[in-house]
DNA sequence: CTGGGTGCAAAGTATTTGCATGAAC
DNA sequence: GTTCATGCAAATACTTTGCACCCAG
């Protein structure tokens, strides 16, 4: 819990139970929406607030702390912001899988082939994954 | 008109008005969201219900005929379907460009790194496009 | 003529806001 | 003690649904 405590710490985020339990939820996951994050902190915490939970996500995500990721076919889902990835969703079980490929090359022939300053870069793979192929 | 009567046709799609001019504004805006293509289209057709268009997007998309696209900080927006191509997202003046980049190494680095059998790709560039350079 | 589309109103879902109270520093 | 977060309720935004009527094929 230290840990959560000096990341939200270092983005001048001011620490709460409920902030903790966004963090670590979200650390554990890896990729969840508000609906869940609620519903799982709820367990533990009768009195929360889906209020809160989307103040925190909107103050979190302000602060470059946490990251928006919108996916057709599913809910919006938040991530901790960590080294630059992509990502795998299956098709089938809707799980999300981080993915380190590296796509400066892209980047590059873009800017040179359009004039378009790219600050960042998104990528999104479908289809399915390793468990439900099987 | 006739382009798009033979559009909606190919793809076993009803012809009204409405949809046409759905299809039209879409073909001419190149992307557009919900809310746009109905004040648009109310403008020269006052008796247009938003119940009709969202109906008839969930039908489109159903029939493959046009794509959804989610994209991080704008409103969810429409495409037709062709060719394959990315998207440049101007972060000054939300405007949104195709452009055609090949991504199949890509794909494949992923589906032999990954095992995760991929399907589509979808790739965002964020940024600021030359308009707003200038 | 007949099936499916339209428009309206209502319901459902998602998200934001204002405010009084309470907790963090 | 002061500032800011929380929880609640209400407001707003977004999307879907049911139904009566109407139009395209």
């Amino acid at each position: 819990m230290q840990r959560y405590m000096t990341l939200l710490k270092e983005h001048n985020i001011k620490i709460t139970p409920q902030r903790l339990a966004i963090v670590k939820l979200m650390d554990e996951q890896g990729h969840i929406s508000v609906r869940d994050i609620f519903e799982r902190i709820k367990e533990n915490f009768p009195s929360l607030s889906l209020a809160t939970v989307y103040k925190n996500i909107n103050a979190m995500i302000e602060s470059d702390f946490i990251k928006e990721l919108k996916i057709v076919g599913l809910d919006n889902k938040y991530e901790l912001i960590k080294e630059k990835h992509s990502h795998l969703v299956c098709q089938e079980c809707g799980d999300i899988e981080d993915i380190f490929i590296d796509t400066t090359s892209l980047t590059k022939s873009v800017s040179k082939e359009s004039g378009f300053k790219v600050a960042d870069t998104t990528v999104q793979f479908f289809g399915t994954c390793k468990k439900c192929a099987a």
